[in-house]
RNA sequence: GGGGACGUAGCUCAAUUGGUUAGAGUCCCGGCCUGUCGCGCCGGUUGUUGCGGGUUCGAGUCCCGUCGUCCUCGCCA
């Protein structure tokens, strides 16, 4: 080897030691005749002194950022008061004897400590660099861990780790392929997977009742801030099982995960609601449990508040629904107009509201509150002084859904509900197998088209399968 | 494919209703510095204001076109 240590391993139970260390320069601290050098590798990084003393003589080379650069020297404790707290290896230092540097290094087109504020498109062009920052490193880190962590977890309940194609053909799910064209067969081509499910039946039928893989999925469609064309997926299939059986599997399956990458335990069993529930309490099929907002339907209270918006979206077979924002109430009338523009996004007309002051509600939603039927509004909502409720009425319940769901998610962040590195697990129950399709009204499938309908429904599937 | 925003130094950003020599931080270069760790101090260079055209006495700023990037909707589970 080349080194004898790590930039990260050095303690104080080292000092003494001769050591030779390799890694990137990740600062020069230059006092004249003495010099700090910071050397960085994937373990970490540790402070590194040259002195014309130490090194003897004009052997003092030009030492710049992102060099690579080989140190040979002895782990010194460092003097009372010159401890550095921030870096593991802040007790000790090494005293060079000799450096050689084995990489050079232009300057840089970016700063890489300067990280996400940096184009996108500068970072992916000299990925090189950017991969060399502790976040992405931490990143790559946290995805190799937890793969290890899954196949662990399989492995030991009894699956197999199986390879499919990827030049297959293409499959009937609503995504673009991606397309290969065939060399033996001109004018032919091969289609990436959008998923490997495909396969499923058939390794099924072949016996192998257990399987998993961690695979690519590729679809051509266009990108969005959190989706790629072409990303990875835990692909898991089991035979001779019910529902339990794999929501037990996938529970203890995220409970060793967590617990292997991060540490922490989650609480077994997940919370489950049901799809129906999902997208009118939070408007999502995918809630995040992080935020305690609750949306509610208030269709059925149209008749008694005399509200031309809300009573025609519901005469024309579409829905109200409403929020309580607590706190919402202090906000400023631009700021809570500011608001609008995420459910117009989703197609809804406007935004509907009213705060709760001492003196009862005000704004514009108010002045309809004045029956019967407003003051079950306001105690359905648990409306107090200081809470906004904000109200989306269309004449599509799918418009209020998204709408509603879009405000949640983003009210959820400005009121600081949902912590980083936070996990609130929960099952999702009773999928619809079909959606009806917006622009041709026929059936298309909710979620992918290998699932198996409810057997409660079975008899439905050719005569209603809405 | 629709809508929106943006494009100024290597990087991140300023530049008043259109007004004189386009600035700052950082990076980089030179000098000084033996206890720094975002080292400090002194000095210095940043430039086809994405590109092309137009309006104007005068355009980084306004208009048109074009290229690029990001967000968003469509699309996608």
């Amino acid at each position: 080897m080349l080194r004898t240590h790590t930039c990260g391993e050095l303690r104080i139970d080292h000092v003494d030691h001769e050591v030779t260390l390799i890694g990137w320069i990740n600062a020069v601290r230059d006092h004249g005749g003495l010099k700090f050098v910071d050397l960085r590798d994937r373990y970490g990084r540790i402070q590194v002194q040259i002195s014309q003393e130490s090194i003897g003589g004009d052997a003092l080379e030009t030492l710049r950022f992102d060099q690579v650069l080989k140190v040979t020297g002895s782990v010194m404790e460092r003097p009372d008061g010159m401890r550095n707290p921030k870096l593991e290896t802040g007790d000790v230092e090494v005293i060079a004897s000799s450096t050689e540097i084995l990489g050079e290094c232009p300057p840089l087109p970016f700063n890489p400590d300067s990280g996400d504020q940096v184009n996108d498109e500068l970072r992916f062009r000299y990925r090189f660099i950017d991969m060399r920052r502790e976040e992405i490193q931490r990143r790559f880190r946290l995805r190799s861990d937890m793969q290890f962590a899954m196949r662990q977890y399989l492995h030991g309940h009894d699956f197999l780790d199986l390879e499919t194609p990827m030049l297959t053909k293409s499959t009937p799910e609503g995504a673009r392929d991606f397309l290969v064209p065939s060399r033996q067969n001109p004018g032919e081509f091969y289609a990436l997977p959008q998923s490997p499910q495909i396969f499923k039946q058939i390794f099924m039928i072949s016996g192998f009742d257990r399987y998993m893989q961690v695979v690519r999925c590729f679809r051509d469609e266009d990108l969005r801030a959190d989706r790629q064309p072409e990303f990875t997926q835990l692909d898991l299939e089991m035979a001779c099982i019910d529902e339990s059986d794999i929501m037990g599997l996938v529970e203890g399956l995220m409970e060793h995960v967590v617990k292997e990458v991060t540490g922490k335990e989650v609480t077994l069993p997940f919370p489950r609601l049901s799809y129906k529930e999902a997208m009118l309490a939070y408007g999502s099929d995918s809630p995040d449990m992080r935020s305690d907002l609750r949306i509610q339907e208030f269709s059925d209270l149209v008749e008694g508040l005399e509200f031309k918006v809300f009573s025609g979206a519901v005469e024309s077979g579409g829905a109200v629904r409403g929020m309580r924002i607590p706190g919402g109430g202090q906000w400023s009338r631009k700021e809570i107009e500011s608001l609008e523009p995420i459910v117009k996004q989703q197609g809804a007309g406007g935004l509907a509201w009213f705060k709760m002051t001492d003196d009862g509600p005000a704004g514009p939603v108010s002045r309809f509150l004045a029956g019967a039927a407003g003051e079950e509004l306001i105690q359905r909502l648990g409306m107090e002084p200081g809470d906004l409720a904000c109200f989306v009425a269309d004449k599509q319940t799918r418009v209020v859904v998204n709408s509603m769901g879009q405000l949640r998610k983003e009210l959820a962040i400005k009121l600081g509900h949902i912590e980083p590195g936070v996990l609130n697990f929960c099952w999702v129950e009773e999928f619809p197998l079909f959606d009806e399709d917006e622009e041709t009204g026929q059936p298309t499938p909710c979620h992918h088209p290998f699932t198996c309908p409810h057997p409660d429904d079975l008899s439905n599937l050719e005569s209603k399968p809405l």
